[in-house]
DNA sequence: CTTGTGTGTAACGTTGTGGTTACATACAAG
DNA sequence: CTTGTATGTAACCACAACGTTACACACAAG
């Protein structure tokens, strides 16, 4: 579960947030955290060799959008033990009816 | 979100499985796995100090079992963004039905 | 072509993480 | 008491992780 690894790090947990909202590319994604731009460039790496992330290319800049069947996968692991915390049903229910 | 640091490890994540199933001693736990048992006591500690285990003792032995509030709040991270893909609310139906 | 912009990689230093062995402590049992 | 068992902690080492600056490369634009 790769997914873990690359999620434990508070700044690539940010970014997938970011880009979830919608894709954008790699220097617009530097500027809002308050680190170097390669710093940035190595986090979207992990991101990328982990698979919740993916780029496309156009012209010089790489615009990056979220994978989601990483994320899903983390799912289903929680999904596993769901059954171990109560009210987790309930709160399902709630976001399905809400959805 | 300390509960994704602390179970990114693999070791981690298989004693939470592990304790899901049933409390345990740290003992027990440790002969599981294929490093020294402090190795272990200190994987214990990191699980401890993130919320996701607590220890009752009971003579010399510390049995350990899950606290499914962290778990939780991972969950509700995930809740904020299962809207983003597709075929989940189907799966989470799925899972209710089943419950 | 030459220049500017966007991006990734290399090299390097510091800190954090996980492993091991040796040791300290707590309780049970003889 | 003294001994054995269960567990955590301390000290130490090796390696991974994350940050920075310097550099290389690709494409756009003049």
């Amino acid at each position: 579960m790769q997914v873990m690894t690359a999620l434990a790090d508070p700044i690539r947990r940010e970014i997938v947030e970011v880009l979830l909202e919608h894709p954008q590319d790699a220097g617009t994604i530097a500027k809002r955290f308050p680190v170097s731009r390669p710093a940035v460039s190595r986090h979207l790496r992990v991101l990328r060799e982990s698979g919740i992330v993916r780029s496309e290319t156009v012209a010089q800049r790489r615009v990056y959008h979220v994978e989601t069947a990483p994320l899903e996968e983390l799912d289903d692991w929680l999904t596993r033990y769901r059954q171990f915390w109560t009210g987790r049903l309930n709160k399902l229910e709630q976001h399905l009816e809400e959805g």
